[in-house]
DNA sequence: ACAATAGGCAAGTGCTAGCTTGCCTGTCAA
DNA sequence: TTGACAGGCAAGCTAGCACTTGCCTATTGT
């Protein structure tokens, strides 16, 4: 967690992909909104410190950014970086 | 490592990645050809065991497959399994 | 001003992934 | 058939990750 995590360490964790969905299906949520969302509709019940660890893992892994906005921080996702794995190992041509 | 492996979880470790580098690189290669190849180019020193402990890691998550030709063991690289990543995950179009 | 809201920081704990070690099985060449 | 080669299995160790707990800061509403 020292340093820049890489996206293969931080897409490793279930409850951050969780996280990287909720962020695809409504971008710009704060981080109530994604404890409630985790917990409400992914049967997730993890404290809002451990969703806060790892949104920091994300977001130094480039995969999501965040601002504050009055007492609120608002996270945004950005996939770019998967292109990574898709170039390095190409998927051959469906048939 | 009971029970099958997610792709996450196998692209994780940056040893496997290089497996997946070498046999992307040169597909069909045996555990000692993978040992060798580790080693020599990308400054690898495990063990043959923790090598083949990998491979058993990428294989329970479909990136590879494997067969035994005589007493070597010829492995083969399958990056299908990334399009779920993609698909799940869409990268918007470079403008 | 004061309480409630939204979030941050740091230390501590439990569990598991990655690795090693030691020994065993199967295959090929002489 | 005997030794060398290619690989497998299982137990044990260690470091790091995910998570919690406790306390602190900043912003908003009344």
């Amino acid at each position: 967690m020292i340093g820049v995590a890489d996206i293969y360490a931080a897409i490793a964790d279930p409850t951050r992909r969780l996280l990287l969905d909720e962020l695809a299906r409504a971008d710009g949520q704060s981080l109530f909104e994604l404890c409630s969302r985790l917990t409400m509709t992914h049967g997730v019940n993890s404290s809002r410190q451990a969703i806060s660890q790892h949104l920091a893992v994300l977001e130094s892994a480039g995969l999501v950014s965040s601002a504050r906005v009055g007492r609120t921080k608002i996270h945004h996702l950005h996939t770019e970086p998967f292109r990574e794995i898709t170039e390095r190992w190409p998927i051959p041509a469906k048939d």
